[in-house]
DNA sequence: TAAATATTTAATCAATTGATTAAAATCATT
DNA sequence: AATGATTTTAATCAATTGATTAAATATTTA
């Protein structure tokens, strides 16, 4: 009688916290902080409303919970492949693109709920708690990029061009999916099959852009 | 006497209608739909609530009419160069990258606004009623692209993979510009100088990316 | 088992918000 | 100026929504 309860084969898999949260972290990233009722939230975790208060002290508290996850996942990418001491830069960015291709293969809507919740900045102070700058600018990468410029690999240009060429090329074809497909006519199964193409072009595609 | 009224000099240069669509513009794209009050629209304008209603139906016809000319806004930079019968495809290339620069400078919530309403498809359907696909596909570019691909200039690839480089090479960095100015450690100004510079290369990167 | 603690529910509140209404003000026409 | 149409305003409504409360149920502890 030590444990709590049985749980039920399938829908008590997970805490009555944990439920919420996924449920948060679904809804929020479909429709977005303002456009999110709580009611829709309980509604998909299958809880009574004033649990989620309960749980976590209001919508805003429970946002800030998903959006610092959503935030960790997003960046997580990229943290764990750039202070390998072992790796090239191309095998770097090929990690990169994998893995922004994998994370955004099962959650697309990932970088347009991040960036549009950040606009106007009112949830914006998360992101300068991050301390995003240090791990960019401190990290392995940033050597290895360094002396690549000096031995005259690369152009001479500060390393956010090359965050923008990688991010440009990898993570944009995600987010306007919707548009681009209807543009290039493609149902939702040949976009697929054209993203895992591009994948093994970017990584030549973006050293060559800081080539020239 | 035949004219309505000597319109004062600043706050009355335009009519009601017109200020409060402008007022709607700002709003809307700042906020996004599900944010913004009405309420917020008629201070915005300076007019009271209820003519908000008077002369737009609604909140959301308001915002179908400023999402279709947004939406305008965003196409026509594509649309306005890619029928042009003399000018190569590097000069199209170069003028689309161009007029995406100036646009994004001056407004560079748009992209995000756009695809953020997309989402979910609850305002999608203004999407399907553009006629893009045809626009495109039908375009003087697209005869220009099949030529380059059939003389061996251009690998064979269907010319949406250009229209992603170029897109997410000219457009990305606006979008992703509140995380990328915090990485780089760059103040507003500094990123903009770096915009400048980087839309001089953007052309010759494209290319780059359809020949390999 | 009994008491104490933690979790869950139904009902309700107060504030916000999109929209309407009826009256007032402005403008155009004669 | 008198009349009619258009534009603007203040007041208000009904629905939604985030949050709370007090009671009920379940779980843990003594």
């Amino acid at each position: 009688m030590a444990k709590k309860k049985e749980m039920g084969v399938l829908e008590e898999k997970f805490s009555t916290e944990e439920k919420i949260r996924r449920a948060a972290i679904k809804v929020f990233q479909t429709k977005g902080y303002a456009a999110t009722r709580t009611r829709d939230i309980a509604a998909e975790a299958g809880i009574n409303l004033a649990l989620l208060n309960y749980y976590f002290r209001s919508k805003e508290k429970l946002f800030e919970s998903v959006m610092l996850e959503s935030m960790g996942d997003f960046m997580q990418v990229m943290t764990v492949v750039i202070n390998q001491e072992n790796t090239s830069i191309e095998e770097k960015i090929t990690a990169i693109v994998g893995a922004y291709h994998d994370l955004l293969s099962e959650r697309p809507e990932l970088p347009i709920f991040i960036l549009s919740e950040l606009r106007n900045g009112n949830h914006g102070v998360i992101l300068k708690t991050t301390g995003l700058k240090k791990i960019y600018q401190q990290s392995f990468f940033a050597q290895q990029y360094k002396l690549a410029v000096e031995k005259g690999k690369f152009v001479d240009r500060p390393m956010i061009w090359m965050v923008m060429n990688l991010m440009g090329l990898a993570i944009f074809p995600f987010m306007a999916a919707p548009m681009l497909q209807i543009v290039g006519d493609l149902d939702a199964k040949q976009y697929d099959k054209l993203m895992k193409s591009r994948r093994d072009c970017i990584t030549n595609w973006v050293i060559k852009t800081m080539k020239s």
